[in-house]
DNA sequence: CCAAAAGTGTTCATTCTACACCCATGG
DNA sequence: CCATGGGTGTAGAATGAACACTTTTGG
């Protein structure tokens, strides 16, 4: 795109309005709306993005993030659950969106907008080398990222800073846990992603005193060790408090 | 939009196209995709919502959030901007993205997204009622809010709970207020967006404590009382303590 | 000297932190 | 009976809430 010459003019003055540009209309909206998929995943202590090769221009050959075009009547959750499941397979992870992208310069080949979206799985559990993607997919530290095609570097930055925040003052995390689960599993999971280690002690009485859990008096079985208390999350408790003011922290 | 006939199919398999659907793609995205702002007022202790009454169907004569079409070649955040700066004559304020909306039934008149938009504003300094918009712009109190057009109430909605969110864990508090600012307005701020009141010693100790003010060294002037201490953001020693780990509380 | 708002000190209760310790299971 | 991880108790430190108090200005 070579009509960059007016675009500081058109930003910063309100009322210019270039012909050549309102033209263009078309062309550009043509290009629909996308969505790209943050899919972090964990395996031994270590957060990973999974990332696809392109097989196109432009940036062909370059790393870059799960995407496609949303479908015409196609709702933009549903899309970025379609492209999730087209890589791992999987169909009931959470996910959630971050926010629109837009700068002008972010496709070389036009105007074009993305979705920012984001999820969590557990890598021992959905081998994403099992789907169509195969070939082209790759789980990447994700303090070791290469340089990503279009402003994907950024959409995975700003992912994995609004994860951090959520999973720290909302009780998300229980969405990417199983229904039951053991409070071992929980505080690996904050350790993980907070990149911190907690006192177990402390960190169960913490998780406890916020009565947001379900103790189903149920226990582990098959492990050669005492064996865990299993928990589920009390989602209506939970909106019950929080509809009083109380807010889950930690 | 009478097409609704297969849009369950359409959003549950992934692998159904329907080619009368694909045709529309022009028609839909020709609509093109706009901004619109919450745009938050406080005054006297009340936190008030900026509408406006719409001139045209569809929802002719219900309240509204201001908006406006995104031009061609337009930044996300300048148009949201420029929105902004129609209503309240206003262009230094901040303004932050909250996420894309696009239910498929959003609007009555085919398929258009939304991107939502939310700043916060003194209503004694800026008062809407002197620009372009002036016969149509109202302040709603914030718990007294009508029905909105289109799914106006939700971004509303949305917009209030991150905004509430963001202040507790983020120092954007201080994007709110003017450069130099007393230790007591910034308390009022706190008040009138979280809804709770505290104590004046404690909550200056516990800012002071995060050590992310620079103190002018400088008073108020011309008040009838003992003059108040001016202080400003230090946002360069701010950026250096998160990235040790620290974060801003409350 | 009064009103009004700025700004400080202190006490007591609560919560947090660190660390030692006991418990239940499989092998 | 040992290894392994689950689970608890507790002392001392740090933090927080409540409230009384002092200070500085204009009128």
């Amino acid at each position: 795109m070579q009509k960059t010459k007016n675009l500081e003019k058109l930003n910063t003055d309100s009322k210019f309005v270039d012909t050549d540009f309102e033209k263009d209309v078309e062309k550009f909206f043509q290009f629909g709306l996308p969505v790209d998929c943050v899919v972090l995943g964990y395996k031994e202590h270590t957060l990973k993005v999974l990332l696809i090769k392109r097989g196109e221009d432009p940036f062909k050959g370059q790393f870059a993030l799960p995407g496609d075009l949303m479908r015409p009547l196609e709702n933009i959750d549903i899309a970025a659950r379609r492209v999730l499941k087209g890589v791992t397979g999987m169909d009931n992870s959470f996910m959630h969106q971050t926010k629109l992208y837009g700068e002008l310069d972010r496709d070389p080949t036009g105007r074009v907008f993305t979705t920012g979206y984001y999820s969590l799985i557990d890598i021992a559990k959905h081998d994403p080398r099992t789907t169509a993607w195969t070939d082209k997919a790759y789980w990447v530290n994700s303090d070791k990222l290469p340089e990503l095609a279009f402003d994907h570097s950024i959409i995975v930055k700003d992912a994995i800073e609004i994860l951090k925040s959520k999973i720290r003052h909302t009780p998300i995390s229980f969405e990417l846990l199983p229904k039951k689960f053991t409070l071992a599993q929980l505080q690996e999971l904050y350790e993980l992603l907070l990149n911190e280690n907690f006192d177990k002690a402390n960190f169960r009485r913490r998780i406890l005193s916020q009565d947001v859990l379900i103790d189903l008096e149920e226990m582990q079985k098959g492990v050669s060790h005492r064996p865990a208390r299993l928990y589920s999350f009390d989602s209506s408790r939970y909106e019950k408090l929080k509809a009083k003011g109380f807010s889950f922290e930690l």
